[in-house]
DNA sequence: TTGTGTTTTATTGCCTCC
DNA sequence: GGAGGCAATAAAACACAA
């Protein structure tokens, strides 16, 4: 029966001198050089490395094997380390939002008080005088140049409509809901379970 | 010097492919 | 069924603080 590779391989390590050392520096160079331009050698490539560098086929082979290893399992702590930086930088991102929003609710509580405020006014005005109106209803002012404006009621007209957005925003901007997230996207990493 | 942690070389067992 | 790859692990070699 012909010896198998296998064989050859074990009768080799035999023949060593049965101790485990370290490759020289200069094998393991030529090693890493192979191992860059070609990660899985074939067995006739690995067979002339091994000659030209004075070890068995085998250690070549296993040389290679661990390298691939150790290579993917740095190319695996490379990806973890990337998606904890990106993990971090998120985070950083909604607690800037988060902020923001805060300070957009704030400014609409302003509003709208500034709004019920406004409302309470103009109803003591409107029992004490009659109001000259426009087209829409709104309060008409006259200048002293003769000039008929709309008077700081549009103001207040504006500012309503601003604080309407808002509202629609502070409504549509809910994390919890994840509404503002694209639907589609429907995530559900825990990226987002801050 | 020695105990301990890390790295490197080698083995084993299982899996896939031809 | 053999060849070769991978994961898990053993064991030797090495580094280094105490």
């Amino acid at each position: 029966m012909a010896p198998t590779n296998s064989d050859i391989w074990a009768q080799s390590i035999l023949c060593n001198d049965n101790m485990r050392r370290r490759f020289s520096d200069e094998q393991i160079k030529s090693l890493e050089n192979m191992f860059e331009t070609e990660s899985r050698p074939e067995l006739r490539t690995k067979q002339q490395l091994a000659k030209r560098l004075g070890l068995q086929p085998r250690q070549v082979a296993i040389w290679f094997q661990n390298k691939r290893a150790r290579s993917k399992s740095k190319q695996l702590e490379l990806e973890y380390r990337m998606l904890q930086i990106s993990y971090d930088n998120l985070g950083s991102k909604y607690e800037l939002l988060k902020k923001e929003h805060e300070s957009l609710l704030i400014q609409l509580q302003r509003l709208r008080k500034l709004m019920e405020k406004d409302e309470n006014e103009k109803d003591v005005i409107k029992s004490e005088t009659e109001v000259k109106q426009d087209d829409f209803g709104l309060p008409l002012c006259e200048d002293s140049r003769g000039i008929d404006y709309l008077g700081p009621e549009s103001d207040i007209l504006d500012m309503a409509q601003i604080a309407d957005g808002l509202s629609e925003i502070e409504n549509g901007y809910n994390f919890e809901s994840r509404t503002f997230l694209h639907d589609n996207t429907a995530c559900t990493s825990p990226l987002w379970e801050f």
